[in-house]
DNA sequence: CCCTGATTCGC
DNA sequence: GCGAATCAGG
């Protein structure tokens, strides 16, 4: 299966939305994770929106050779059963979302706001501005039953992730002469 | 043990 | 350029 225009674009899109490589490599068909991962490498695509592991390795030894000219014949371990257990996709799990989906919170108008220290159990826990922030807190407002947020922001937070159907590869086509 | 991405290197 | 093997971490 060879890279075409139109799977480095699918490639770059999922990967940009934050699709996993297996995830990537499923949608395509026909490649393997670690073919996935070696394109986004070579497309300079590696470092997407996850600085969350500056993991900086050492540069690793060469791989071994397993020198298949051996001379050893006495191979006796044929108890090795090399079966490999089928893995069944999963239907639909919405796993997560694009990072560009996320709704960064905002501050509602009206002054309601607790603090860390004062949100209880029958209170919105709709976080309010950014975690890092002195005045980091919660909307405060009453908890819609079950829910751990008030009726306005657990509409918010049980929003479907709303996928973009626009499929626009036409000009992908240009080249095909 | 499952997953994740990162890197190397033979092809 | 490609991707399996391998590594390293969660």
């Amino acid at each position: 299966m060879a890279w075409t225009e139109e799977r480095v674009t699918e490639l770059k899109k999922l990967w940009a939305e934050g699709h996993s490589a297996s995830q990537i490599a499923k949608q395509l068909g026909g490649v393997t994770r670690n073919a996935v991962i070696g394109k986004v490498h070579r497309l300079g695509l590696s470092g997407r929106a996850t600085p969350s592991r500056p993991v900086k390795r050492p540069p690793r030894l060469a791989r071994p050779k397993p020198q298949v000219t051996q001379p050893i014949a006495a191979t006796a371990k044929p108890a090795s059963s090399p079966n490999r257990t089928p893995k069944e996709s999963l239907p639909a799990l919405p796993s997560r979302m694009a990072p560009a989906a996320y709704v960064k919170p905002k501050r509602l108008g009206n002054g309601d706001m607790v603090t860390v220290m004062t949100v209880s159990d029958s209170m919105c826990k709709w976080p309010i501005g950014d975690p890092a922030d002195p005045d980091f807190g919660f909307c405060g407002h009453s908890s819609d039953g079950d829910s751990p947020y008030c009726s306005e922001h657990a509409k918010l937070a049980f929003q479907p992730s709303k996928r973009k159907r626009t499929n626009t590869y036409g000009q992908a086509t240009r080249m095909a002469g």
